[in-house]
DNA sequence: GTCCAGTAAG
DNA sequence: CTTACAGGAC
């Protein structure tokens, strides 16, 4: 939750802080919300914390403390969308769950797309059957944790470094028009 | 001003 | 469908 429209850059030693002070949903669920706000800050999207909370309290009285993993579930939680239960069935469950990020959209769209508008509702539930069209049997935590990083480290949304990029050659945006100064070529 | 491991509300 | 929501980096 809190790498949703946040850099990871900027979550990673709040996170450590975080599980530091909260080891498990029973933690939190005990802490006050004043502390959990403060211990939050300056990271944004301050009902982030305040949802995060809820959602600890009701893992502990409803679910023995052990957070579910089918996405009915999660996805009745508020603050879990539909990119957060996917993320949570694949990396924390090892399930094979697609997953569309802002990264992972950007790629897909690149890539099998190229065209169109971005934003549309049509085309997010397009990629999300392509997510999944793409997505391996095995090694799905990689498979999917590769394609993010792909999109946050080369494809990315600026200067996309597609010199180096091993999609290049079947690339729908290759080669990028001037508007994506590449880095690189 | 745009973008960032989105989501809920209008 | 659009917008509000935080805050920092480029």
């Amino acid at each position: 939750m809190m790498l949703q429209q946040t850099q990871v850059d900027r979550v990673i030693p709040k996170y450590e802080e975080w599980v530091r002070k909260f080891p498990t949903f029973r933690a939190l669920a005990k802490a006050r919300p004043a502390d959990v706000n403060r211990t939050w800050r300056p990271l944004g999207y301050n009902a982030r914390p305040r949802r995060l909370h809820a959602i600890a309290r009701e893992v502990v009285d409803r679910y023995d403390g052990a957070l579910p993993s089918d996405e009915v579930t999660l996805r009745s939680f508020a603050g879990i969308g539909a990119y957060t239960a996917a993320a949570v069935q694949s990396f924390a469950f090892g399930l094979r769950a697609p997953i569309v990020d802002t990264n992972v959209a950007r790629v897909l769209f690149r890539v099998f797309i190229g065209q169109s508008d971005r934003s549309s509702t049509t085309l997010q539930k397009h990629l999300w059957k392509v997510s999944a069209a793409v997505l391996p049997r095995r090694h799905v935590f990689d498979f999917n944790q590769a394609l993010m990083d792909l999109g946050a480290l080369v494809c990315v949304a600026r200067k996309p470094q597609c010199s180096v990029c091993p999609m290049s050659a079947i690339c729908q945006t290759y080669p990028p028009g001037p508007e994506l100064k590449t880095r690189t070529q």
